[in-house]
DNA sequence: TCCGTGACACAAG
DNA sequence: CCTTGTGCCACGG
């Protein structure tokens, strides 16, 4: 322990979601494959470099996390609407505006579609 | 190694 | 909508 495997694994993906975009901590831990360490993922920004986009992580409703830090609030608002995301009544729709996740390119050609 | 700590999520009241 | 209470789990001391 003390490597921080996870800790990495999650500033990895974070640093994948393009601007304009936003994910929830669970989706995140979802799609590292521990989809109960959302909470986890929440530490893992507390700690995270400063280059990484840290502002498109939102809570599962959308809104901001940051507890009983005021400023940091602010400032994850300001960058979030800086890239084009803005947040009504306190959040943000995740419908439109939530990634979908890194893209996977096709490790083998599919079969073709046949007519269409 | 054990134990407390959260930028979470979800269900219930 | 808001307020608990509970489950969770990597980290750090």
């Amino acid at each position: 322990m003390r490597d921080r495997r996870f800790d990495r694994a999650v500033y990895r993906l974070v640093s994948r979601i393009p601007p304009g975009r936003v994910a929830t901590y669970g989706q995140i831990a979802s799609l590292l494959g521990y989809p109960r360490a959302a909470r986890a993922v929440g530490s893992a920004l507390k700690r995270c470099p400063p280059d990484l986009p840290w502002q498109r992580i939102l809570n599962h409703r959308g809104g901001i996390s940051l507890r009983a830090n005021v400023s940091g609030m602010i400032t994850q608002r300001i960058l979030l609407e800086r890239e084009g995301v803005p947040l009504q009544r306190g959040r943000v729709d995740l419908a439109r505006y939530c990634w979908a996740g890194p893209r996977r390119r096709p490790a083998v050609k599919l079969p073709a579609l046949g007519k269409l």
